[in-house]
RNA sequence: GGAGAGGUGGCAGAGUGGUUGAAUGCGCUUGACUCGAAAUCAAGUUUAGGGUAACACCUAACGGGGGUUCGAAUCCCCCCCUCUCCGCCA
């Protein structure tokens, strides 16, 4: 959610910044609402003001002693009931004009960070920097789902009879290695200060609400009609709910949490994309990293995130490059975000593996996750800050296609050795 | 699925129509006493919106919504949630 003062302060300099995600947004009308708003509130508190007045005086005198049938006593009564029909009119105009306030700016996305290129769309995005040499292959290099169904590592067809298109299993080696690579990041993060949760895997339309993924993108979310439950397409989404209309102190922050779940995407609107393999699937596995931070240290916590996410990538020696969003092609709910890429060489190109984001305090405002120090007076919203950390299937499928040898096998990554006790998937493996 | 109990401030827990935003206890903050601490005493300690230069001040909120009343945490109706026991079940 935005921040309403700010806009109210400084309309001009807001939607200009807002502006430049690109597209309209119905400002004007939100300012008109507030204000319409803001006018009906104080007449309706006047109104109550003197009606509660005359609660207290006609309550006074009964006590006193003074008959309930006393003229002066009734005339109160008139009054009260007289302000009571004028409330019931502006009640339901104030409730309404608040409704579609509300409902309004649930759709308008955050502000994009001052710091944050200014793009149209994702071509305009800018590389921040590479890590690792891009293993270019000599001969042709099989693209990661061949390898995997030539060594056995998963089953598509029957995966379509037992679910759908866009399942997969995994299988024997497979299997396991995706297991190995949740638990080798899992383990990781635990070491650098991450504290490991595992959360529901439905959620509530509060939950989704709160971090913006409804209202706007209902249609890319599982949902279990008869339940008011959505299965999450994110780990982001129970996580930062934890503390939803929480007060924290001060001293609590910053908080760290990691988490594997499965995540569920329609992936509505993606047809025809992405169809083999691992890439852009119904189901996948994620590692997931978020924070609650102090809004002054959020740019800092931000950068340290993406450094805790490359880490993985750098451990497992995966080359990938980092890739500053422009303001184009930034996520609803984000002001700043980075975006890791693995090299996958059998298409010659980067994908993304991790999308590390900072979200000021716009989930914050949604989920009412504040925080207040020992003397102070009023609240503040927290920061909340995510990534993955990373997404399984497609490092499984940068493994697969980075680590294949001459002979047809895969070599294991030396940090995963220890996990899958070998030092090569090959098609006997399993 | 069946039966019952309950949802009040950071926590515990009173409160069945009247000046109760809410007793009391715990916790916390500040002050006094003390060399310091403990103990003790005193004061303070919810959130949101509006309003103000800043205070003051006003409004709302006792799970949510509606109703009765001059007045509701308290009475009535509907809904939601939690807990316990039984059944079923990984």
């Amino acid at each position: 959610m935005i921040d309403l003062k700010q806009l109210r302060e400084n309309p001009q300099a807001f939607g200009d910044r807002l502006r430049r995600r690109g597209g309209d947004f119905d400002l004007e009308r939100i300012l008109e609402l507030d204000a319409q708003q803001r006018q009906l509130e104080q007449q309706r508190s006047r109104l109550q003001a003197r009606s509660n007045e005359i609660g207290a005086l006609v309550g006074r005198k009964i006590k006193s002693g003074v008959p309930p049938t006393d003229p002066e006593i009734q005339a109160l009564k008139t009054e009260a009931n007289d302000l009571k029909q004028q409330l019931s009119d502006l009640e339901p105009q104030e409730r309404q004009l608040k409704e579609e306030l509300e409902r309004l700016l649930l759709t308008i996305p955050n502000l994009p960070s001052e710091t944050t290129p200014i793009g149209r769309d994702e071509t305009e995005n800018v590389e921040v920097r590479r890590w690792g040499d891009e293993y270019k292959p000599t001969q042709p290099c099989q693209p990661h789902w061949d390898i995997a169904t030539q060594l056995g590592l998963w089953e598509v067809e029957r995966s379509v009879k037992v679910a759908q298109s866009r399942f997969v299993t995994l299988w024997g080696m497979g299997a396991a290695l995706e297991r190995a690579l949740i638990q080798f990041m899992l383990d990781t993060h635990r070491e650098r200060g991450y504290v490991e949760v595992l959360p529901p895997l439905l959620v509530n339309t509060a939950s989704l609400t709160a971090t913006g993924q409804l209202p706007k993108f209902a249609e890319e979310s599982f949902r279990c009609a008869d339940d008011d439950l959505w299965l999450i397409p994110t780990a982001e989404v129970p996580l930062t709910n934890l503390y939803r209309e929480e007060i924290l102190a001060a001293e609590q922050l910053p908080i760290y949490h990691c988490a594997y779940t499965p995540c569920f995407r329609r992936e509505a609107g993606s047809y025809g994309k992405d169809t083999r393999g691992l890439i852009r699937l119904h189901q996948f596995n994620k590692v997931e990293l978020v924070k609650f931070v102090h809004p002054e240290t959020s740019a800092a916590e931000h950068e340290a995130l993406v450094a805790d996410a490359e880490f993985i990538l750098q451990a497992l020696k995966l080359p990938y490059r980092v890739v500053e969003l422009c303001t184009g092609d930034l996520g609803f709910a984000a002001m700043k975000c980075y975006d890791l890429e693995v090299w996958l060489p059998a298409a010659g190109c980067y994908r993304e593996i991790s999308s590390c984001s900072n979200f000021g305090d716009f989930q914050a405002r949604r989920a009412k996750i504040r925080f207040k120090g020992a003397k102070q007076k009023g609240t503040q919203f927290v920061h909340t800050l995510n990534g993955s950390g990373l997404a399984v299937g497609r490092t499984m499928a940068a493994i697969l296609e980075n680590y294949q040898q001459a002979d047809g096998t895969v070599r294991v990554p030396e940090v995963l050795q220890p996990y899958l006790k070998c030092s090569h998937i090959g098609r006997a493996a399993s």
